[in-house]
DNA sequence: ACAAGAATTGCATCCGAAGTCAAAACTTTA
DNA sequence: TAAAGTTTTGACTTCGGATGCAATTCTTGT
């Protein structure tokens, strides 16, 4: 009986191809599992000799430690979850956040929506591989931000700050830096009819840059000011460039667009379908600093995010909630850089 | 004695916060924890009273399951790891991968290299991680490729064919791609002499492509050509066009570039810098079909890589693998499409 | 050489869900 | 209504590594 349980036993490990597990290595050391974990806890109590059998074994067999095993004892999976909206909009920061996790020893497990992911059902798939803690850069609801807080699982936004609602967050300065922008077109004097070209309505961030440029429009007493809405690519920057030209019946002087991408768009519009001359004919300012905005062919006027402080900020809080839970929630707030180009008419 | 232990162990739990598992919603609804477990597992033989009754417990207790413990019984944690060489040439890409995988409920643990990382240890960290399969958009050397397979974790290449190493693979067919430029190139009968632009040394699409031009150019007994190397990046792009005039005295009629962004590095340094016209004084291709290609200021005559049919193609292979871990490598190759853009003088 | 103290080591248990198997609870049939 | 068959259910074990604690070994000091 005995006997044709364990030939039953080994016939299953041999078909299932197990990995080599601590106990292996310690039968084959002749030491216990315990010493074989101990050796892979930085500062455990190890002599020297036992170390180097175990090591020798671990050599022989080519164990790798099971960070599964590991996370569900520890109850630290040592991942977070990066929850990211659009990765076409976002591909340098992602590669920063990345890099940054992965220096400090923690792993990313991504999760990307778009318009027609269930957003519910991510965010339990996030909960069930019980992530260290959550980075996102898209829009939450506030009962979810609750399930995290609920559930103990530090969450930090990135680009998106919610007022009122104690929870973490790193994003650029959008209100101050589109001021800075319009009092740049305004101070050259030269222009009289303002277009403002928002993001999708549901964009936070398109939501606080058109704030910022109206705000700051009406302290300069600007009236002519024409209104319409892209989705932040650089075709609808292209048609929006129509839908100016028809609203006013006349092309306006100066474009505030609340992105780079769709600033690029009315750009190529503005220059070869409308023969304009930018910033002879009209001025365009966009806001980002994408990679774009710096090529010779355009040489955009805009605000820079300081990607690599803002990443590096958000990882350094995510990290220090998650060594430490009881830390306050706590909001940065990053100044954009003005970069000047030459879209801008003196 | 007992008093004292029970007590420990329960402070313990509160101070830990710990999550609600499949015991507590047992005992709240009053039945065995297998009984829970059954009920998340579809097509298990679960009573519709049972059912209910323990579904009610889960809404109660706002049970979630732990895809960690359950990985580590059922040795499948339903993630795969997406290895990038540099996310910031592949954000569309991974944009892809990322929601196909994510449809068919596959988690992506992220892992991206730059030149200052190190493969090694990164590697371990994904074999320690136990995912499922790995994707691999980055080089490994042989012997790496050769860990997973021993260790029977299915492994797909992004991009890069290994010649004589039986591993999966999905590639765009580079050579065939670059000969359908330089024959479009030669066809106009126009150019006499041609500067081909490489990518890195180490970069085995910048090989492909690059032998696929020299190739259909010496086919075609065209012996001027200058040789320049870049590093994928615009400005390296617009750097070479400098390389090419100091190394052959002149500007040549056509180039050849191994990627978009150096393409539009030239053109743009082409048009602005030695105020060449581009088709007129200069043709240019590219390889890639990236979105920058298609705009106005560009309008660039490229190939375009089939990035959808590729990555569906990728985590098709990957999860068959997974799914019947004996299938054989497969090596697939798609060709790439052609976009006649207005770079190219007629 | 021996007791006291410090450093190592191993035993036993735990993390949380899944699967095996036999017992229990239903159905069906005669 | 009892026997036979079918479906549900629960007790128990397993996955692989971490850790508290007791047992053991190694240092010291005298």
């Amino acid at each position: 009986m005995v006997q044709r349980v364990l030939s039953s036993r080994s016939e299953r490990l041999a078909e299932s191809q197990r990995n080599v597990t601590s106990y292996d290595v310690a039968r084959h050391a002749g030491v216990s599992q315990s010493a074989v974990s101990r050796c892979f806890k930085p500062g455990a109590s190890v002599s020297k000799k036992m170390r180097e059998r175990v090591m020798q074994s671990v050599q022989a067999l080519g164990y790798q430690p099971n960070a599964i095993a590991r996370g569900l004892i520890t109850r630290r999976s040592n991942m977070v979850a990066v929850i990211v909206s659009n990765l076409n909009f976002y591909p340098e920061v992602l590669s920063q956040l990345s890099a940054r996790f992965m220096q400090r020893g923690v792993h990313v497990l991504l999760f990307t929506l778009d318009h027609e992911s269930d957003v519910a059902r991510t965010l339990e798939q996030v909960a069930q591989y019980r992530v260290d803690g959550v980075l996102a850069a898209a829009h939450l609801t506030r009962e979810q931000m609750a399930q995290f807080h609920q559930r103990n699982v530090p969450l930090v936004f990135y680009n998106r700050s919610y007022r009122d609602v104690p929870v973490s967050s790193v994003c650029c300065d959008q209100v101050q830096g589109e001021r800075v922008l319009v009092d740049l077109l305004a101070q050259s004097g030269r222009h009289r009819s303002y277009a403002l070209l928002s993001g999708p309505a549901d964009s936070m961030v398109s939501m606080q840059r058109t704030q910022g440029a109206i705000e700051r429009l009406h302290e300069l007493g600007i009236r002519d000011l024409t209104r319409v809405r892209g989705d932040y690519s650089y075709d609808s920057g292209r048609r929006a460039v129509h839908a100016i030209f028809e609203q006013r019946g006349a092309m306006t002087d100066a474009i505030v667009s609340a992105n780079d991408m769709m600033a690029l768009g009315c750009l190529d519009e503005l220059r070869h379908r409308f023969e304009l001359d930018v910033p002879g004919d009209v001025s365009l300012v966009g806001f980002d600093g994408v990679r774009a905005a710096h090529w010779s062919s355009f040489d955009l006027t805009t605000i820079r995010q300081p990607v690599e402080s803002m990443a590096e900020a958000a990882v350094t809080m995510l990290l220090e909630r998650i060594d430490n839970p009881g830390l306050p929630a706590e909001k940065r707030l990053f100044s954009g850089v003005l970069r000047r180009g030459a879209t801008l008419r003196h």
